[in-house]
DNA sequence: TAGCACCTATAGCATTGCTATATGAACTGA
DNA sequence: TCAGTTCATATAGCAATGCTATAGGTGCTA
């Protein structure tokens, strides 16, 4: 049960105090605990980080080196936009591999002590950003970018830890993921998008529908289908009112 | 010094409990500071509220009906899009205003415990983009856009309750705000930004509807068919491209 | 061997969240 | 009017927490 091995009692602690972290589910883990699991006396653990909080603070810098690595472990593919997205997804399942770890990363911060990782954060992503601006591909300073980002990306990576495991769905970390790239970035994509003047309505919209659908003959629905589709379709644009 | 006019000891100890949490500084605050400020013994407190995570939450109840009733203060100004721009900015105002709660409120959550305000959040959210998607302005599902668009409401708020207050720089704000509402809008905004990824008209058309079928419990199709009326338009809308 | 840092252990303090138990107040039904 | 019941508060104290004053090894250098 106890850490033993024959690492020093600081790396003892270091990890007990990781292991207690991820598996205490939200739960407070006491200064006890980590020791004993470490097979280690409370002063020793004074005596190496003077504190509780210091003790995690070096847990936190532990993994935030492991988040690095793992931002870093990409090489560049050539297309900077491309990296950031890697990178986005990247910090997301950091995020939800270790949510303990994270929480006290990103969900703690207060303005007198934690900036110094957000910062730190902030930075890589700029550095990945600069490239992008040099291949003209950025419609804003990289700074102000990986600020945005950086701020969405933790945001989503928060709520997705908010929602019970098997209901997470990644899909909101992809789409926002995407509207921030998309919003930062010079290219134009491409053109069209009629985006008639739209007047509410359940009609107006109805027969907006039912006239974009014949237009372009969708293949969601099969014909079978898209006939009864129409039908009601039709009942509903033909009705006085919604 | 004590709370005491002839308020019940109730209201007592959540107004003391409001007060500590707001000028403690990140510093926890104890039952027995509470109780003291409250002029009020320790089982009062667990009489009525069981636990201190339980008159926490009641706390947080109430900054977060605070926090709705600023949401909807602002009347509907005709453009939905404009008062989900507002509806941020009054986000992130509250948070900066009561950091304290509102890392309480956002900033803790746990899989097990807190999303009940997460859910009311987005759920407010979604409200609005409800009329934005039935003007036909919405490129997504509101629930999508509204999840996505809280995420990086909380994720930007976080950020700048992490920096200290003087330099702190409200354009990371309405930077990554209008961001996130150009994604997921249908609309060009004007004639001069053409390209966004180029979702037809059908898709849109297909959202709009669902909206407003939703909103307005049409009654031209019995419920058997508006079930299966509404999961084909799902199809429809959440289609990879019209 | 002596001295000197360094590291760890024994034992215990003050504070924390919380509770077993008892007391008071307010209402109800006869 | 008064016993019975329920709600609300207080007295006193428990177990667990973070932390520390003090002392005891250990290994080095001289």
């Amino acid at each position: 049960m106890s850490l033993d091995g024959q690492l020093p009692p600081k790396m003892r602690l270091l990890r007990a105090a990781a292991e207690l972290l991820a598996n205490s589910a939200g739960a407070p883990v006491s200064t006890r605990q980590i020791t004993q699991l470490a097979g280690v006396t409370a002063p020793t653990l004074y005596h190496h980080f003077g504190d509780k909080e210091g003790l995690f603070d070096a847990v936190v810098a532990a993994g935030f080196e492991e988040y690095v690595a793992g931002e870093r472990d990409f090489a560049p593919s050539g297309q900077p936009l491309e990296d950031i997205r890697r990178m986005w997804d990247n910090h997301v399942q950091f995020g939800l591999n270790q949510p303990e770890l994270y929480l006290v990363m990103f969900g703690n911060i207060r303005p007198e002590s934690r900036p110094a990782i957000v910062a730190d954060a902030e930075a890589l992503m700029e550095e990945m950003l600069n490239k992008a601006a040099v291949a003209g591909q950025l419609n804003v300073q990289p700074r102000e970018a990986a600020r945005s980002i950086l701020a969405a990306n933790v945001g989503v990576t928060l709520m997705l830890i908010a929602e019970p495991a098997p209901d997470r769905n990644l899909e909101l970390s992809t789409m926002t993921r995407d509207a921030m790239i998309f919003a930062v970035s010079a290219e134009p994509a491409n053109g069209a998008a009629p985006g008639d003047n739209g007047r509410s309505s359940v009609v107006v919209a109805a027969i907006a529908l039912n006239a974009a659908l014949q237009a372009s003959h969708s293949d969601q629905l099969s014909s079978s289908e898209l006939k009864l589709f129409l039908e009601w379709l039709h009942r509903i644009s033909t009705s006085p009112a919604g």
